[in-house]
DNA sequence: TTGTAGGCGTTATCAC
DNA sequence: GTGATAACGCCTACAA
């Protein structure tokens, strides 16, 4: 672990000057000759570009943050399986952040951008705040946003939409004829949480379903959380037919709850999760699901960013990707061949690519 | 995004030199006088130090490279749960490759590494070839491999201990009184198909069952061909009782063509999993699985590398984590409420945290 | 074609 | 205490 060569080692060694080298080095017109002495220098020396010193010159560092709540949410993972791919075909390295559910980490996150130690930055906020609001106007560098922000704000941004899929689960579970529709939300003061909860009681009123309110429990984004509030929910109402969970690790935990209570999933109780994760096609039964398209949104994401990179200036962009609805066994006794029910018409066909393997030694 | 301030900006603004500004935000020894209207000078500006220059000077760049060949295995992800909050919590920022399972890409990503643009790595090479051996040894800032590497390499090595692993599982099998014990592999010429192909022969002998070739299966890493292999495997064999599936998507594959073929399981055919991954606890029915450790392997590289990071010098070190049998429905019937069996007596209690959750809007 | 020199934004070593 | 000034490693006018 030596000092590396710099330009200069080999300036030195090749009997030439540093600009020499650096025009060689980035194949500029030199003559056969230096160049020759130049190459073997390198070559000899080991030698590699400080990207270091190359990024505080070119103001490039080819490097692009994307930042979240948490790593181990399988909904931002499969967003960070379509944006890698992305970033890194176009020279890009991904540098993660993971801010847990605290607002002031995202902040300091969107503060950090003007370190300037990555080029652009793609950013999952669980709530927006003011603060929020201000950074990302203050921005230095090229944000986008997964997750809506209000009309006006200065940056690129992906949106789901939780209303169109609420909708068509609910939807799905009406036509099942069930009429006891239960909601397992997470936190109401986040981004998400809200979305679902107004979208519910939207989906409802369209069906000339009754809103009661002993039909919706708040409990948190997670297995354990989501068990626990099936688990008071079904303590509190007797006769409920179906559970909309506003994500798949809920569900997951809807599906404990009642097979520990000797409910059938679906005769007693059909379950409906979120996000459409992996873990709903591996579940026991397995989940139908409403994919919010995270995949897309990430895919989609990365790409505005490059665009922003490269180009620079237009207006800011919204692009909502529709929802999808899959359906398996936790809605209908005999899964049919996994049908597919996309909610706007004809749209993008969110490929969500199959997870793959590898072993680990 | 105009041209952000600087020192220069700053000193001019507060009337002084640039080394102070450069003191005063450093927190070095300044008259209280000066302190103020630097510090005020870099409020109004709203002033941001730039990294990249920062870390030129200084010859560190605060970020750690994590290299593996899939963003969208589950075992690396469940590293990357425990790597990221270790390094952020020392003040590392982590930067993602994904090399694919390409050898070439993984040399590069080495080769990358005299780049400067990380101070260390943590990677999980696939397959470990001369090349790699080659660019470990020449590495000019620490490395980390998860996965083993011949003795004398100069790097710190974190191991899973798949011998013991296969072991477990297979003497698990055969407590149950299966007797005809097949071996789902994937590739060969990979460190884990080998370890866990080699071990699979061992653990026979250990109890004195006959090694057959017929039972041995090679696919790859993912569910679909874990799915192909086992369909092929039970075309050629008709009294199977048991499948060994050297990863947890294989053991997935299994299960969905054993449902298909009309088997049941565990009764007609038990399957074990390995690396113990989200999706065998969420599978349908449950997966018994061997966890491989690959959080806690994570963990520790994560460890041994920021200590490597700070004090620079020591021998290269070897850690070993040992394997935990983890029993679900998938070989019993009645799941003994997950019972725990673990490899190396009474060793460091793998804490494998519960996938958390989130929503996203 | 090639070399000299200045600058990217910081930090750190000097004298003052 | 503070202010010039020299690095850090690279790129790039501009001159030769």
């Amino acid at each position: 672990m030596a000092q590396g060569p710099t330009i200069t080692t080999i300036a030195e060694r090749a009997g030439v000057s540093i600009a020499s080298v650096s025009r060689v080095l980035n194949g500029l017109p030199t003559r056969q000759e230096t160049v020759r002495k130049v190459m073997a220098a390198a070559e000899e020396l080991g030698y590699v570009r400080n990207a270091v010193a190359r990024s505080l010159k070119s103001r490039r560092t080819h490097q692009v943050a994307f930042a979240m709540a948490d790593v181990g949410n399988p909904a931002y993972l499969a967003m960070l399986r379509e944006i890698q791919p992305v970033l890194k075909a176009a020279g890009y390295r991904l540098v993660l952040h993971s801010t847990g559910a605290v607002v002031a980490d995202e902040i300091d996150v969107l503060h950090s951008l003007g370190e300037r130690y990555v080029d652009g930055m793609i950013m999952v906020p669980l709530r927006v705040t003011e603060a929020h609001l201000q950074m990302l106007g203050a921005a230095r560098a090229p944000v986008v946003v997964i997750g809506s922000v209000p009309e006006g704000t200065p940056v690129d941004n992906v949106r789901a939409d939780s209303r169109t899929g609420v909708r068509l689960a609910v939807d799905h579970l009406h036509a099942l004829g069930r009429c006891r529709i239960a909601l397992v939300n997470g936190p109401t003061d986040t981004v998400p949480g809200a979305a679902r909860g107004a979208a519910y009681r939207e989906a409802l009123a369209e069906l000339g379903l009754p809103y009661d309110e002993e039909l919706v429990e708040i409990g948190d984004f997670y297995r354990a959380e989501g068990g626990r509030a099936v688990a008071a929910l079904l303590n509190r109402v007797s006769d409920v037919d179906a559970l909309m969970c506003a994500n798949d690790l809920i569900a997951l935990g809807a599906l404990d709850v009642l097979r520990a209570a000797g409910k059938r999933v679906p005769e007693d109780v059909a379950v409906v999760g979120m996000d459409d994760t992996d873990l709903a096609a591996a579940s026991w039964p397995s989940l139908t699901s409403v994919s919010l398209g995270s995949a897309e949104r990430g895919r989609v994401a990365a790409e505005l960013l490059l665009d922003r990179l490269q180009d620079g200036e237009h207006e800011p962009r919204v692009v909502t990707v529709p929802p999808r609805l899959v359906v398996r066994a936790s809605t209908t006794p005999e899964p049919p061949a996994v049908r597919d029910v996309t909610g706007a018409a004809g749209q993008a066909a969110t490929q969500s690519r199959s997870t793959e393997g590898g072993g680990t030694s």
